[in-house]
DNA sequence: CTGAAAGCGCTTACAG
DNA sequence: CTGAAAGCGCTTACAG
């Protein structure tokens, strides 16, 4: 900055009053004020160009206005659309977001673990948390830590906001069941990441015995495409592919683009998400849909009031086939 | 948090120690601590569970590690690998972004700055800008601002990150006249937001002379799908379509699809930015591709040496016609 | 190599 | 309705 900026005690220098009644000026107390004390407040506070420091403001309350939500990939165009509803809902009750990459890495998760403590955040949200000694300290020492659509372990008990990841599975495998799809193959996340097990596991009970090709893969388009690459090599089968996320059937698509393997006929892909791009750029892809907008709300509910919702008090959101022409 | 986090004040007196002698082991200034000392401080945080405050921290430093990003739209893909790139830099600078919408709305805009403002954020990065006198003032009186991709006005005297958007304009504006394409349309982005309309100058500019029908349009696939299901109906004629940026494309591309207008034979399409997504789902889409990842470690400099970086210093990205189906 | 003390910008219980 | 004063968690110049 050019120069520092005006503090409150400018403010009561000017108005000729006391750093107490600016403050209460600013945090809303103006009802206890004389009006014309309001007034000289206000006129010197515009003279100077004053806002008040948030950082003196947590200093003296002890709690910030910052929310910190660690997603695994924010140029996921689902991550993207949950983490604006994240930021729409806070900003609702003043608070801020910053979000943080954790890239489906465990040690990145941590050091931005530390970045939240430090911080003092109000509450950290993760997306796709990872399960690591770390993350499992800070569930046990604060209660300010919320999962969002995946929950590393059933023992950590932290409020849950998402799907039934298990439910959306088992639907996909009876839906390929009833369909009679061949050569079932699930390309599904990361294992340290429980929602893509959560997801595999009901896809398998959903199929009931049938026996699957499993192919773990990052939840990118590159790494779909590669698996895909793989497997479809194969031209003696039609496969039908259950995929961990939209991005993962993005790079399926294309590799039997590439292949001339036709969808649905001699491919069938399912993806998970149904980020807002689909309708307009997927329109082919049958997929989960997943109500990303409805994640803010939640949140910020159990925000707002932390004791009501004790530790693993959850919301589960609801979920629903989205059939279109791939499946 | 279920109980309030240990301060410098507990180590201290757990190792025995000034909260000075604790700070220093903080501040990376172990190099003048005896051995033993370091020991007995690592040792006393680690069973507190201590991480410093980066509040108290901040106010005592007078400044904070806080980053504020403001964009038009947070789901618009490239945008989300603009912040991507931009979060990873700062993060290499020991800084976190915080990362806002401003809704491409002029007051939303200003409500965030303000916000910036109260944080005290080390640096403001603004993604499409709006003119307001808020920003002037801002601009005026404090140089940690810095506009990306877009500039509000020649006069606000602030570093800018982006590409040429004239010269970009211009060369769309040339690859249709070279190519003889009849009916020019510009679907252009917001009036306020100053990149738009230099795109359509520089647009007009490129094709000397031929009239341009104008159209304005946030920069939203809904907002190019109904512009372009109004001016398509005319069947009369094939139109070439120059779109602010791909949001706009892929909704003017959805409108022709329902309407069975082939592309490019009887509707050309440009689009602008070339987020990664095209390359996987829009394979067709001809476009302007600038370098989002480009964009992190140019203003991460910027922040990193604001005073070499006198105000107004400007770091101009190259651009490049990507050129596929749709024209 | 280490500590006592001042002070960063706020808020609020207390007193008037 | 208003103010003086204490204190939130740090860092650092100064002194030793």
């Amino acid at each position: 900055m050019t120069k520092k900026p005006p503090t409150i005690r400018d403010v009561a220098r000017l108005s000729g009053l006391s750093t107490a009644t600016v403050s209460r000026f600013f945090s809303g107390k103006e009802g206890v004020l004389a009006p014309e004390t309001i007034e000289s407040v206000r006129q010197a506070a515009q003279a100077l160009g004053y806002t008040p420091s948030e950082i003196g403001r947590s200093l003296r309350l002890a709690r910030t206005s910052v929310v910190m939500m660690l997603v695994p990939d924010a140029t996921n165009p689902f991550t993207a659309d949950v983490a604006a509803s994240v930021e729409q809902s806070l900003n609702g009750l003043g608070l801020s977001m910053v979000l943080a990459n954790a890239s489906e890495n465990g040690d990145q998760q941590d050091r931005l673990l530390a970045d939240a403590e430090g911080l003092r955040a109000r509450a950290v949200i993760l997306q796709g948390a990872i399960d690591t000694p770390r993350l499992r300290e800070m569930a046990a020492r604060r209660n300010n830590l919320i999962f969002v659509n995946r929950r590393p372990a059933e023992d950590i008990s932290v409020p849950y906001v998402g799907i039934d990841n298990y439910a959306a599975g088992v639907a996909v495998g009876r839906y390929f069941s009833e369909r009679g799809y061949q050569n079932p193959v699930a390309i599904h996340g990361p294992r340290p990441s429980s929602g893509s097990m959560e997801r595999l596991q009901g896809f398998l009970a959903g199929l009931s015995g049938s026996s699957v090709l499993q192919l773990e893969s990052s939840y990118k388009m590159e790494a779909g495409y590669q698996q895909a690459k793989n497997f479809l090599s194969d031209r003696s089968r039609r496969y039908s592919v259950f995929c961990g996320n939209d991005m993962i059937a993005y790079g399926v698509y294309r590799a039997a683009a590439e292949m001339k393997i036709r969808v649905p006929e001699d491919l069938v892909i399912f993806g998970f998400d149904d980020n807002r791009l689909n309708e307009w750029l997927a329109p082919w892809l049958s997929t989960v849909k997943v109500p990303a907008f409805d994640f803010g709300p939640a949140i910020a509910r159990l925000i707002e009031k932390p004791n009501e919702g004790a530790r693993g008090k959850s919301v589960i959101l609801p979920f629903k086939l989205q059939i279109r022409l791939s499946a």
